[in-house]
DNA sequence: TATGAATGAGTTTTCATTCAT
DNA sequence: AATGAATGAAAACTCATTCAT
């Protein structure tokens, strides 16, 4: 029954391991591998039914071991749904930081990095329905992350320097709060991929979709450049 | 619930009801009220624990009547949901019906416009998390509402006439679709209320609270306006 | 009245009677036109679904009128099962004692006496339906009929008649007990319809059809005409 | 709670189960034996109460374990019925296999045959209450088994041998359908235990009791042999 | 006589978690 | 390290019956 199924990329991703003590390239008692293992799967349970919705026993279920080892290594339904949170935060503010944005030019700055934002926002849905979801439960869960915070002020900083080299140049207004802008343009990328099902029911039409997905992202790079723009 | 009148509020409206027949002012046998009891204190059980959080238990006990009602009502704890759910979108929509866009100029219709919406959301936010949980369900209940893609329609006819208007009268570019618009409008007054709970453990602070809140209508207002604007 | 089951027939049967109190023929308030109205869904609803799986909710929901006038002329769901069961026994009883037999010869006598048996287990499956719950249920409720012992004796008589005519004429052996001949006679008619779903399913033939109706009578008269003929 | 002890046959079987590895006899971790107690009991009680009337509850309270184990094997309470059901039918046709009906001549093969589905019926009152039962609710759930059917075709095969050999010896008349006859012997055999609650109080006599069985016995093998015995 | 609303006790089912091997 | 079996508490839902009008 949990014969394996792969279910996902990163459990094929270890593969790779050293041979020692396997069978047919793969190891029978590998700590790391079940650890990602559940974690992946338990990604895909909570991102598609919410912490209260996920049961224990279908994210066991899926996995290529038992109930009793998710409990072993992540103590509870709670503790591994942190678990889940923390990987898939951390996911997307590692990326942020590989943005080469000093290099370019204000302007082009700010459009990459709005660029990205989409991007990110529009492939990983998982993590979009996590934050969802996280939500819904008042963030308790993801204020107990000791890096949560601290991971986050990168990104306050990248905005900060992008707007005062905007604001040096002459292009950018200088009256812009760099968290307020920050919100502005996660709203717009989040927002068409977290409630495109509602969406989709009340206009016929799925905002995520392919059909909107390079008119949506002009839409919100230009809005967000124009919202910027020192007007004169 | 005929009257719409959001959730939080309405069971203080029929504290006004015709005490006639009443024993204390309340009627012992009244279906209305009792029905409109139950979807008030379901609305606020939902909002705040989700569907599958949500205990049918909860809501009864803090119901005038008993859990038996309710199914008796509403047949099951997804019926009850869906009620309230319809109840909820249907009142937004009511209330955008009855601005008077039409009198004002297409700009200032604009404003008014987004500063509608704005209030709305960050007024109330019930309505924004049912949003939110039902997304999180793939919008599976609210596609069985008979009237809400009636009911969305009148929408995208009032941002039609004003977009429409705008570019007649040569203030608004021409390539806008409206429903993009209105997804944009929706976005970022939606966000700061939906994801408030993560933003504020990531960035210590609330982006829906008083503080912000006249800064972000005018950000958001501002955006709007600039983004329709016809450059020259 | 049980030679119909067509609820919305019996209901009509009694328009006829007299208009005084009437609105178009039909009486505003007939409690016996009510009582019948009840009686004759619950005979199909117990019927259909036993004492424990009948809902008194379902029984009340086909009637013309309430659950309240359910338990004003029956009492309880048990109450209304008992009623049903009392008239449903007595149909057949009535009609046994209006068979001839006394004026053919034992033989013939015999034969029509199994083809009435026959027939009338074939054609109301209501009766063998209810005879069934009711031993589901150990006879409890028939039990307290006060009637009920009373007019079975009736059958016993007539049966004891018919054998000591055969015996007399020297046509039937003289071994035979009246009730084990009852007993053997209502098996055959009884169990081919009460069984019918279990047989179809086994052996891909319903018993009670129209396909075997025939054939089946000829049987069972068969076999018990030669288990009553006095051999050598 | 759990002390309760079986109270059937099937019970006992499990009493000689090897002991190693046991504590007083009984193992602690015994699936096997586990489910084998719930099903013993369940056809307890939904023979005595039917589907709807049997609880759950009164149930798992008289098995060596809980309800929660119930549901474990049986997922439901119409899937524990329906593995009752399987096993009851099973019961009975493996017994009719190991007959050895051809080896004896025709009429004495038939009379064995009679023979046994006599004894079998008379001694098994479950099996006849939970065919009952299951005709109450039209043989929905037999229906679902796999093997059912299967196995039924082994007793018409039986039969059809039997009746060969008879007509081909020229003791038997040729014109009787298998499946006729089996309908017959089991309609007599089945009828005088499963109505014998509604028979004992119309006729004040328990046709399923000590003082008419080896009468009836011989009735019914006696009327079965009349009926297929070809005349002269 | 008639009715829709109301109810409490019960009934089935689910779920996160732990135990024995 | 790993596993299938086991569990108690809680959750959703049902039902016969009665009440107020």
């Amino acid at each position: 029954m949990k014969k394996s199924k792969p279910a996902s990329e990163a459990s094929k991703a270890t593969s790779a391991a050293p041979a020692s003590n396997t069978v047919e390239g793969r190891r029978k008692y590998d700590p790391e591998e079940t650890k990602r293992n559940i974690l992946d799967i338990a990604t895909q349970e909570f991102s598609a039914m919410g912490l209260t919705g996920a049961r224990v026993d279908a994210i066991a279920e899926r996995t290529n071991t038992t109930k009793r080892m998710l409990y072993y290594y992540f103590g509870s339904k709670e503790g591994l749904y942190e678990a889940v949170l923390e990987q898939v935060y951390g996911d997307i503010r590692a990326l942020e930081q590989e943005l080469q944005l000093a290099e370019m030019d204000p302007e082009e700055a700010l459009r990459e990095f709005v660029g990205f934002t989409f991007g990110y926002h529009d492939k990983h849905r998982d993590f979009v329905r996590l934050v969802t979801i996280e939500n819904i439960h008042g963030a308790k869960y993801i204020e107990q992350s000791k890096t949560f915070k601290a991971r986050n002020s990168t990104v306050v900083k990248t905005i900060e320097d992008l707007i005062a080299r905007g604001v040096a140049a002459g292009h950018f207004r200088a009256d812009v709060d760099p968290i307020d802008l920050h919100l502005m343009i996660n709203s717009m990328c989040f927002y068409r991929v977290a409630n495109r099902y509602t969406w989709g029911a009340a206009f016929g039409r799925d905002p995520s979709g392919a059909r909107s997905r390079t008119r949506h992202r002009e839409m919100i790079i230009d809005s967000v450049a124009r919202f910027m723009r020192r007007e004169g």
